[in-house]
DNA sequence: GCTGGCACTCTGGGCGGAGGAGTGCCAGCC
DNA sequence: GGCTGGCACTCCTCCGCCCAGAGTGCCAGC
């Protein structure tokens, strides 16, 4: 742990929110200022420079002004208070949009994608909640025609994945009808992410051991249930960083967008996301080597027994505050809204 | 149609391709050269000269060069020869990356909008077949635990849209199935665009009298079916646009990713597409207010009896043909590997 | 430990001039 | 009539330059 004085405490504040605020090196006068500090330009001098030496502060340039380094932030955000309240009526917009009982899961996504983002002038990242910790419900096999069948894997909850498949000659309805029963009896109640090849291959035999074509079916079941369904995701807002200082050089902005273009990424870094609190991702502790010059403010949710993510995601420079805050309202909200609906 | 002899043609094309390819304004001798007009510069000057009353081109200030005008590229892209080959090696790419069988639908759609991006460097949209010109197939109400039901609407060509719903007290598992074989059967074979809500009501009105739940199952029907699912959309590649250096004002490129965003307003433009042929909208021609710096390059594809539509999104100094071979090859290849597999 | 003073450094913006690209027009030629 | 070379003109862009300003580090003194 960092150990600084109240001075030096209340200067990395003072540095930080000032330069969030207007993108520019802080000088010492500026500082004290601010930071409501009564002592002279030159004792702030100093402490600043103490503070370069241990890694939170840098200047661009001999005669420029402070910036905060990544350590700098990491500082920061770990001094921020950890609650900070919404003002009453934006708390309310946000139950009621995401509250609708007459949206569909997908669209709620999408809501809180674009609420997050419109709420702190960053871009989201949301994703929707996965297979993988959800509870198999029930497989139905619909005959489609001649030989198609369309296999529909529903959830306890809801989701649902569908697939038409080939059928061989000879499937009646009837068959179908069977193998669906006995497959869903089998499975009801296991953990998706539990299911294994072997499982699998283990159950279908029991349910069949005469069909070919189960092959089919077979191969599509893994891979829509064990294999790790990508969960849906949803960037908005992306635009919002183009408007920041740090984005305006295209190749920089060109490589960000790179970066929110690769789904499995996002993904990836959003599963290692714990179940409890927001948690931040400042520049250099970011995996994605694209994402250095970003922040990362994110946090799980839960929607029955699966769990989704949320994030913002914004320059290094960004509003912390009122990033942890919108980020932790919303994912409570979204708790709270797929508990009441699906 | 305007009428223009040998040697404008040749030049609007030359200003076209090279403005193109440079981004700079193309001057007198350049033409003559490139277009190998065996002719001085003082004559090239004076054709440009015309082009420019017409409206075809015009110069950024009195010591420029000519670049074309909107219209200038209308008329060079109505000029343009119909079919244009595509190397095998891409054909045989695309065939193979599309046609994979093993592909979830929703996937092919984000490899169609990929490899669009990825070919021509610009910004794809792709909208997946929407439902409203599928034949209607079955529905599916599944018990989930206590008092909730999965609805399942699946058409004969393999999509599904599906949502949880809430029941009242009493609602046997048999009353489900009754209702859900009831609709089913009574609604099979209708295009889903064609179901207005009288004839929803009259379906569950003999389908089934006495069940006040009803209601729900009829919103929600009508929600998703005649209300016009909004068809799943996907755009890739827009960071390819960032690099262009009409979008180098941070604004400007502001402005189009906020249209990129606007998911409706991008259907609208492409349900307006024609089903047969390549269409294209450039530059004022755009209907969408912040996509006047911007060219379209957009086809129709079906998958089976329903259509989907894709397009390149890119400054309107867009290379023309290589949009238009890449729109119309993939919309080929969709089309073809939509009908062999779903 | 704090302060004012001072020399130093580096950036960014404004200015002016040179260079160059390209135009339009015109008189002459085939 | 259409094409040409010549010519004057316009306007942008780049470059070097300088200066003001902001901010620093250091030091001697309280």
């Amino acid at each position: 742990m960092m150990k600084l004085d109240a001075r030096r405490r209340i200067l990395l504040r003072t540095v930080v929110e000032e330069h969030v605020r207007t993108a520019e090196p802080v000088g010492s006068e500026h500082a004290a200022l601010r930071g409501r500090l009564r002592v002279s330009p030159a004792t702030i001098r100093s402490a600043l420079a103490s503070m370069e030496e241990l890694g939170l502060l840098t200047h661009p340039h001999t005669s420029a002004g402070r910036i905060p380094t990544d350590r700098g932030y990491r500082v920061y955000v770990d001094m921020l208070p950890k609650a900070d309240p919404l003002s009453s009526s934006a708390r309310q917009k946000i139950r009621r949009r995401l509250g609708d009982p007459a949206e569909e899961p997908g669209d709620v996504v999408n809501d809180a994608a674009r609420m997050l983002a419109g709420m702190t002038g960053y871009a989201s990242v949301v994703a929707a909640p996965g297979l993988q910790e959800q509870m198999f419900g029930s497989l139905h096999l619909v005959p489609l025609g001649e030989q198609r069948a369309l296999a529909v894997i529903a959830t306890d909850s809801g989701a649902l994945q569908g697939h038409s498949i080939e059928l061989p000659e000879g499937v009646a309805p009837d068959d179908l009808e069977h193998l669906s029963r006995a497959i869903t009896h089998r499975l009801q109640g296991s953990r998706v992410g539990d299911l294994t090849h072997q499982r699998l291959e283990q159950v279908l035999g029991e349910a069949c051991h005469h069909h070919r074509w189960l092959e089919e079916v077979k191969a599509w079941l893994w891979r829509n249930l064990a294999q790790g369904i990508r969960p849906q995701i949803r960037v908005a807002g992306a635009r919002h960083l183009l408007a920041e200082p740090e984005f305006k050089s295209p190749d920089r902005a060109t490589r960000l967008f790179e970066a929110l273009e690769d789904e499995s990424a996002l993904v990836g870094m959003l599963a290692a996301v714990p179940d409890e609190g927001v948690w931040i991702l400042i520049g250099e502790e970011n995996p994605h080597e694209q994402l250095r010059a970003c922040s990362l403010v994110m946090s799980a949710y839960r929607a029955g027994d699966r769990r989704g993510t949320i994030a913002i995601l914004g320059p290094t420079r960004m509003r912390y505050r009122r990033a942890v805050t919108a980020v932790r309202f919303v994912a409570e909200s979204l708790s709270e809204a797929m508990r009441s609906s699906a």
